[in-house]
DNA sequence: CTCCTATCCTGCGAGC
DNA sequence: TGCTCGCAGGATAGGA
């Protein structure tokens, strides 16, 4: 489901949902074999923090609290909710209750999302967010340059090296084929046969796509929410996701399914060289 | 190294 | 209606 406009604007909801003050009463686990194991000490660590703010880096989101940061990734399915005495559903995996009395609960049906705990302080130094590319709204650390020197000497196709979380962070399946239409670059095309131009052109609308939905509320496809449980309207706007078959928005032209680095890519043939 | 494939898991829609 | 099949937004291990 999430990629990074997706994320955003779960992390803006929560933020907004918790104030300034919310302090944490107690934390119960329902089950902790997500992707990896949620650390069964993570509801002592964090019983009774000030929860602080709620950050995001490339599709994880950071709980700041003053005994240390949750760290929480969506996968494909999960979500974030306020969820009130009696509102328990199946694949519920965490209630973090909150001194006030309110209820946040994350749910993932798929499991493929992730809990964890950074140690405060340690966060430069922990093994999922080290390794992680630049942000692509950051104007400096995404540059032309970075790109290209991603893309050089590559045999790969373009679509899976910009989905790469070592090159840049944030951009998943949807927005990688929204963002090469715009580029009118095709998704195989080998990274190191890119051109100046080109990675100049993919840079801007890797970021303006990625912006233009943050603003949009993200995309819903099937479940996503956001954390006050209204849907996005990005996916009003898709160019090119999901859309084989039907006429390209600029020629015309049928646009071509294929799967491209194992995941379903649609291209036009025509516009995309 | 780089690149590709399979895999984790559940839900849903298409097709019969 | 009810069943089976294939596919799904992510990330990573393992093999070629």
């Amino acid at each position: 489901m999430p990629e990074l406009p997706e994320v955003e604007t779960v992390r803006a909801g929560l933020e907004r949902l918790l104030g300034r003050d919310a302090v944490i009463r107690a934390i119960a686990l329902q089950r902790g074999d997500l992707r990896a194991p949620i650390p069964p000490h993570l509801p002592r660590q964090l019983r009774g923090a000030a929860l602080t703010g709620v950050r995001r880096r490339a599709k994880y989101l950071l709980f700041d609290t003053s005994r240390g940061i949750l760290l929480s990734h969506l996968g494909m399915t999960g979500t974030w909710r306020l969820a009130p005495s009696g509102d328990e559903r199946p694949h519920d995996h965490c209630y973090l209750h909150l001194v006030d009395g309110r209820r946040l609960a994350f749910r993932d049906p798929r499991r493929f999302g992730l809990l964890d705990l950074v140690e405060l302080g340690g966060e430069a130094r922990h093994p999922r967010l080290k390794d992680l590319g630049p942000e692509p709204l950051d104007e400096l650390a995404f540059s032309v340059d970075h790109l290209l020197r991603c893309c050089r000497g590559r045999k790969q196709a373009l679509k899976p090296v910009i989905m790469d979380q070592h090159v840049v962070v944030g951009v998943g399946n949807i927005y990688a084929q929204e963002a090469l239409f715009r580029a009118q670059i095709r998704p195989t095309r080998p990274a190191g046969r890119l051109t100046r131009a080109e990675a100049t052109a993919l840079v801007a609308h890797i970021r303006t796509v990625l912006a233009e939905a943050i603003a949009a509320g993200g995309s819903t496809i099937s479940d996503f929410r956001q954390a006050g449980g209204d849907g996005g309207y990005f996916q009003h706007n898709f160019q090119v996701y999901d859309r084989a078959g039907l006429p390209c928005a600029v020629c015309s032209t049928p646009l071509h399914g294929a799967v491209v680095g194992g995941r379903g890519t649609t291209w036009c043939r025509r516009c995309q060289r």
